[in-house]
DNA sequence: ATTATATTTCCATTATATTGGAAATATGAA
DNA sequence: TTCATATTTCCAATATAATGGAAATATAAT
């Protein structure tokens, strides 16, 4: 992960109703959650919300597919998981200490 | 760890400066680095650095301890896992995935 | 076609963050 | 004490982000 990208994301989460937004996402899981749904849940205006998913689309830490009239986002775990690993990145110089592991990834899924 | 604390480190860590003295500092570990070092190094100003390192330390990212003249600021690990926690809290609403796991925690150090 | 629903874009207003020179503070050395 | 080094605070200029109503777009149902 290149350092732009990185603060693209942080950019993103660094936000209440984003970061409420990536966590409702997170917890959702594949399947993700409707615009209107989350507008609903969050009690955010439509042109709100829909501004705020837009910043967690560019930094492409949320994806977003279209089924019929609805748009559904879910959470991109591939960013979430290059961002985890980007911040404990050779972490204490070598002295020995947990690796940060991965959420969702492709070992299981 | 509440949101509101989450939102103060995710904008610490959301600026070029900021991201890059915290990973020099996560790098670092314990002993961390000297304030004027840490200028030198990055090539910014000294106030530009005095300001992000305050913000850095408002967050609890980072602390400092003072040394004669000279101020050391290290890496918050406990603050950084809490954090990294907080954005894969309960993911994938139970499929079972990958827990994340953290960086130079008390188990070890 | 017409209407209803879902979502986005436009945009002006408002709020917040960043920069770095100069002055201030703090510690230690001569 | 006086001087040098380390770091911070002050502040004014500048840059960037957030808000939400209204209009626009897109899909689907009748």
């Amino acid at each position: 992960m290149k350092i732009n990208i990185a603060i693209k994301a942080l950019t993103a989460l660094a936000h209440e109703t984003r970061l409420t937004i990536f966590r409702v996402l997170v917890q959702a899981g594949e399947s993700g959650v409707a615009a209107g749904q989350l507008a609903k849940e969050l009690n955010i205006p439509n042109a709100t919300l829909s501004f705020h998913l837009k910043e967690l689309t560019n930094a492409e830490l949320v994806t977003a597919r279209q089924e019929g009239r609805f748009i559904y986002y879910s959470a991109n775990f591939e960013t979430m998981n290059a961002l985890l690993g980007y911040l404990t990145e050779n972490c204490c110089a070598g002295v020995p200490c947990s690796p940060v592991d991965v959420c969702c990834d492709e070992k299981i899924s």
